[in-house]
DNA sequence: CTGAAAGCGCTTACAG
DNA sequence: CTGAAAGCGCTTACAG
């Protein structure tokens, strides 16, 4: 029982590539080494291994012993090709550091993880000709189960090369495609941010809204403006124009925008709504440069419930993306029939949860 | 030449798994399909479209419209369980929303994807037994060609897990194995902060510190406070213990200890050492809560080069984490055989490069 | 320049 | 409960 013999009738090229490996006794073992050590088939050692069909407890144990013997790790690549699965999720996201998107793939890795899934990843920074890559060869192989889309606005296209694909797709807030979708009510959180400084006596509130929220309704940015236009119309105001500017949603572009809207000569807005908890602090920070008083001179309200809230003392709807990334490969793992059967179905309809949490940084509007 | 033929010699269950997907002609094509609608064998089909091999001019034009018109699209996993090679990268990152290694991600990821390498990602960011099982199972199996290891201080364990199974290993930053790593000096980066500080007049000078750094030499954090200790000894000065505070490497974390460190009575130092930018912020923010003007009473120096750092002013030692990461997938791809052969071998010995950026958190000491 | 054959490492249905 | 056989989709050495 040597396992000298495998290797003489390997053809010399596979020698020449794999022979270092396998002449160092415990490598990259096979799973025919396994059942070679431990005195059965190929099909038994495998059902052993995998739990999968009637093996006999003795049986079995010498399996796992020999398995363990020569750190036998099945190969997954070799399995998914029979079983069709590859037990890895492709997840395309925008971006990787801003607070939002790095807690939703943080959560996701590590319920994947949990999971025994690999997560690959595909990041769609700079859309163009790698982002057409991404959606139809990349994810068109058989490498990825599913696809989780986090944040972004897909395009027809886009959705239906996936689908040609039959491969599986959960999106995470965004927009586009008639997947299935988790998302908190981004049209609620831009009201009830609203509606918080309306309540504090707010009339004339400005909005720094994301880029693209004035063409795209449906988008995040876009929603969250609905909602920033509904909550005033409610109150019977109508924002001007000059109160709502967009901005990349990040704290260098919440500064830049602040700087434009406060800057401005002439009578102030006493509140604002920011897209984001970093817009915000961006705004905050252009505020302090400007000279002007927050609370005192400007209210301030984001949106995220971002790490750094806190130390700002900022007003923000608060969500919360790491439970959101572990939600959304919930519903993909049980999509893949690989969920836990037992656990109740996630009331797909309902939006994500989102809280507002009251800090320094509104308070009631001058005079 | 009809497609049926394939479905019927199926067994049951491939064709209930893979039915649905087969009876739409276009779609999951094999590369047997390819090479009969091209009218070749599968060998000539299989040389077309790798351009591996001779094939005749029309042929490869054939084989190349074959599968352009059904799709194709070859599996990774069969090939690499032929080639050995999966065409994909393991990266172990102990975070993904700290702004450096989210830079040095997205380095990574878009180098890959140009290389036609998936990357498969793996958060170390709580260690404990999901830590061990990624360097034992997860990147022990042949799934990854390589595994890239971000500011992770690896333990002998986890490296020798690695080489067991013949992985190659680059790290960027960190700290542990012997393996290939890109670094930056942070020894130098830590005595040219200092030496800034001290050039500017600056005698008593504070250094918010890595957490381990005064356990652990070898890590980044133990490599600028060393840094740190060297300058001010070369002045002929020696930091009070009191001055040197460690904390975890955030903006909260440097807003927390630099509460602790310039809210004590007594006299303060005149300028301080941050071991990041974000930590640097974090004393910003705590400085101005205490009433402490920056940078007349309390001189700041960080390190990064953060996106934020000029919003906020900050002299930093700046490093360029996406270039680091498109650096050390060279690297990789260089091991792998599959980089391209003209490109100069980087010269291995160098560390990465850094600068001083100075802006208006520094200045003259008082008096 | 091309095809038939072997084989990568695994899992499953089938027959005992 | 177990094994022999077939096959997942691909690539390569070999022989023409």
């Amino acid at each position: 029982m040597s396992f000298g013999n495998r290797f003489h009738i390997r053809r010399s090229w596979q020698y020449t590539l794999l022979g270092a490996a396998r002449r160092r006794e415990a490598l990259m073992a096979a799973i025919s080494d396994v059942a070679r050590l431990a005195g059965v088939s190929k099909a038994t050692a495998s059902r052993a291994l995998s739990g999968r069909g009637y093996v006999a407890d003795d049986t079995r144990e010498r399996v796992v012993a020999a398995a363990a013997t020569i750190g036998y790790i099945a190969s997954p690549d070799a399995a998914g090709l029979v079983t069709g699965r590859t037990k890895n999720v492709g997840v395309v996201i925008p971006f990787v550091n801003r607070w939002f998107f790095g807690e939703v793939l943080e959560g996701i890795e590590r319920a994947l993880l949990a999971a025994g899934y690999d997560l690959t990843l595909y990041n769609l920074a700079h859309s163009g000709p790698e982002r057409n890559r991404v959606f139809e060869f990349f994810l068109a192989r058989k490498r990825v189960d599913a696809v989780i889309a986090v944040g972004v606005d897909l395009s027809e296209h886009e959705v239906s090369a996936l689908e040609l694909r039959e491969k599986p797709l959960v999106c995470l807030g965004g927009s586009g495609g008639a997947a299935a979708r988790l998302a908190v009510d981004d049209r609620a959180v831009g009201q009830l941010a609203t509606e918080h400084l309306l309540h504090l006596g707010h009339t004339r509130i400005a909005h720094l809204a994301g880029t693209g929220a004035g063409e795209a309704p449906a988008t995040v940015p876009g929603r969250r403006q609905l909602g920033f236009f509904e909550a005033m119309a409610a109150a019977g105001l109508t924002p001007s124009p000059a109160d709502v500017v967009e901005t990349e949603m990040s704290m260098p572009g919440g500064y830049r925008a602040a700087l434009q809207l406060l800057g401005h000569p002439g009578p102030r807005p006493t509140a604002l709504f920011a897209a984001s908890d970093e817009v915000a602090f961006g705004a905050m920070r252009a505020a302090e440069r400007l000279g002007i008083a927050v609370p005192r001179e400007l209210s301030i309200v984001g949106v995220d419930g971002h790490e750094y809230a806190e130390m700002f003392d900022l007003t923000t709807v608060e969500q919360y993306p790491g439970e959101q990334g572990r939600a959304v490969v919930d519903v993909v793992l049980r999509l893949l029939g690989d969920g836990a059967e037992a656990d109740p179905l996630p009331d797909s309809g309902a939006p994500m949860p989102t809280r507002l949490v009251v800090r320094a940084s509104s308070t009631a509007a001058p005079r």
